[in-house]
DNA sequence: TGCAATTAGCACTCAATGGGTGCTAATTAC
DNA sequence: GTAATTAGCACCCATTGAGTGCTAATTGCA
């Protein structure tokens, strides 16, 4: 239920580590033992992102991995990309991913017509269409947040608790 | 990867189509014909949303189901926690759901922690607190975005069609 | 009164996939 | 040469999402 896999939050993890390690390469152990994470799944994750182009690696005894690319031009959007595949052009859902920044648009049709039927691509096309522009600076930096919004503080459940 | 179930697309576009149509009672066949969409799930989702009480239902032929609110106060939210379930405590990313809307905000600590490890969690915060704010009467608008965005205008792709 | 259409509820199957592991090879610092 | 690392492949297992079957209860209508 709207969730990312662990895959992609390792992966994250990892890319706001070596974000915060400047230039600097970092094996998959390091990463994985300073977040007391799963270490063969961090590995796994790494090599996504490193088969993607967003990591460089260095192979052998102190080795590791660093970024390809300044983490300010690497935005979450690529990297959930890297991690979880692209999203499959077989269902309609996917469809308006695609059309959406990951292919043409060719099979705009098909989108509209889902655009009418489920509102719910609304929600993923912009949920998606955020990822795409928020990048893994951002992400690190502590006070982050994905959505900024203007309206009303919006009471929230917990001012009744 | 991210998605939200279809029980959840067939709920939110029955929503939609119930607001649509002011107090009017409408079966889950009717709305299931009109998507085209199978017609049993519509109708799981259907009784899941009726039995969170969003929904009011008629029995017996020519019975369906109503609105109980008005989609100005149904959020989808509520609607997306009544048919996908309300987040399992057990793990961390729930957690932090839990004590950001659902429930008191007891293991702050636990949070607290699995904010600094995890920058996943900041994310999916962020979107289920979108969620909080949204309702379906937004959503049933045309012309919705679930997120305001001040920055570029970042060329729809209904512009080009 | 009976029939048809509906909601209500339970249990079940099947396929997909996410999480995790095993194993081996290639590379490199020491 | 050894240990630590990345690279790549294949595989298992538990969960879960999607969908179906079936029966009961309710109600409008002929």
């Amino acid at each position: 239920m709207l969730k990312l896999t662990k895959r992609t939050e390792y992966g994250l993890t990892a890319l706001v580590h070596l974000a915060d390690h400047g230039g600097e390469t970092v094996s998959a152990r390091k990463i994985s033992q300073h977040y007391s994470l799963p270490n063969r799944l961090v590995a796994e994750a790494l090599k996504d992102l490193c088969r993607a182009g967003h990591l460089k690696s260095v192979r052998g005894a102190s080795g590791g991995y660093l970024l390809a690319q300044s983490p300010a031009d690497l935005t979450v959007g690529e990297a959930v990309a890297a991690l979880e595949g692209a999203p499959k052009s077989t269902d309609c859902e996917a469809k308006a991913l695609v059309s959406m920044g990951f292919g043409a648009l060719g099979d705009l049709n098909v989108e509209s017509k889902c655009m009418i039927r489920s509102p719910l691509h609304k929600i993923q096309e912009d949920i998606w269409r955020q990822f795409e522009r928020t990048t893994i600076q951002e992400l690190a930096s502590p006070e982050f947040t994905l959505l900024r919004d203007e309206r009303s503080p919006h009471t929230q459940l917990q001012n009744s608790a």
